[in-house]
DNA sequence: ATAAAGTGAAACCGAAAGGTTTCATATCCT
DNA sequence: AGGATATGAAACCTTTCGGTTTCACTTTAT
């Protein structure tokens, strides 16, 4: 187990800003500029968010250049997939609801 | 699709306090004061928690004389469950039409 | 050598979060 | 009726959060 982390994992998937910073690592690791491209905000207000997801272990970074490569850390989200898992016994999943959460991305 | 829901499900979720309410609920229904006893904080904000809760549909209550007595209600849990379960695909492969569900969306 | 590109750090700001105390209201008990 | 119990609402305070602007640093390009 890494030693600790200075944000939960949960706080760090709270905000819709870094939820959709880890879908677009998903797809592949970007630099800085590349990911706030997506966003309406300033770079240096998504590099915080990345600041956030890395400190909660769910993205990590290598130079290359001037560049800073993230890339995308999933494992801590197994904390959350065992929280959620409790709970479990009381849904259904019907693949209905997802269409509410693509909508939210 | 519910009405509006003035709080969000990860936000809800994103303390611990919050948390530890549900998991108390999970057991039972609770009015508020044997749900503050189980923390250091005062019972008004306990129920601030409840509120919040409520307004992510995380609970609902009804009143049984002078108490409130707070339900679990998991349902939005499955927003959470089916966000997760994006990111599965990088350690298990079975989510693969999951997957391409949320692609095409 | 100099300029431009890519980025984080620092200082700052307004809004929201989480907490407390006080007060009002409804209900139960005697 | 009168007092105790259970609770939310309101007002207030402090800290955190998400955002911006400015500045310094490193790397690449000319």
């Amino acid at each position: 187990m890494p030693a600790a982390l200075k944000h939960d994992v949960f706080q760090a998937i709270a905000d819709p800003t870094r939820r959709r910073l880890l879908r677009l690592l998903a797809d592949e690791e970007m630099p800085v500029g590349a990911l706030s491209g997506h966003f309406p905000t300033s770079r240096t207000a998504v590099s915080k968010h990345l600041r956030v997801l890395e400190d909660a272990g769910l993205v990590d970074h290598h130079k290359l250049g001037r560049q800073r490569l993230y890339r995308l850390r999933p494992e801590p989200l197994v904390e959350v997939k065992a929280w959620l898992a409790f709970y479990e016994r009381f849904c259904d999943k019907r693949v209905a609801d997802l269409k509410a959460f693509v909508e939210d991305r």
